[in-house]
DNA sequence: CGCTATGTATAGCACGGCTATACATAGGAC
DNA sequence: GTCCTATGTATAGCCGTGCTATACATAGCG
């Protein structure tokens, strides 16, 4: 099994990672919850108290619109990016790898090189 | 200019860049406050409110040991890894190298390869 | 003499991830 | 019928840490 992540280190990178997600189309929180667990091979395991404020806060920043579903017995939340959530993606997105690089000058070059599959 | 590393993205990983700047022999607060803004290329400067807590915390921790510097005019005091720093560095490393690998599954390998140099 | 750089320190704020708790329905086990 | 689990969303309050503001002291220069 692997190390769930740092609490400190996933900070900064929560938003980012639910953009992510919500990138290849719009999805319910339980949904984005497994989603975050499964690709993250269980190091991202976000407690329904983490997600649902975090979802709140992209709604009320205007980055994600949302549906209420209701027609079936579940109900659901559906989240979707909007035009600013896109954006947004893709300036969090600049400003990580911009982070990563500048730690690197830290902690060295001996990082595994990313993946190119 | 480089722009500044935000905030949020910076928590968790101000302990390790500290550690690894004093993995090359001990400093005073001020030399590494310095050592970080130059080797970041002014992407972190740290205020002086968030550097001597962050330090006084590593010192409670016994993951650096200090000694006063008083026979010279300036009142300094030098911050030196023990050998459970050391191993924090090691563990530090490999959890945020872990952490960006992660990371990459989300926002995808088109980030710019470590550099060799 | 004042101004800046050097040098350390603390108090209190802000923010977001955490745990705990709450509530409701679907569906299988018994 | 009832229990238990998975599903599904939500809020309250704690906690760690980076932030600003403030404080104090000396060296050195104009």
């Amino acid at each position: 099994m692997a190390a769930s992540i740092d609490s400190e280190l996933l900070r900064g990178s929560l938003d980012l990672m639910v953009l992510a997600v919500l990138a290849d189309g719009p999805k319910y929180g339980y949904l984005i919850q497994q989603q975050l667990r499964d690709t993250s091979g269980s190091r991202v395991d976000l407690q329904a108290g983490t997600l649902y404020p975090l979802l709140h806060r992209l709604e009320a920043d205007k980055y994600v619109r949302t549906r209420w579903e209701t027609e079936t017995g579940r109900r659901r939340k559906w989240y979707e990016l909007t035009a600013a959530g896109k954006r947004r993606l893709q300036d969090q997105t600049r400003a990580w790898q911009e982070y990563v690089e500048c730690l690197r000058a830290f902690v060295g070059s001996s990082a595994p090189a990313p993946r190119t599959a």
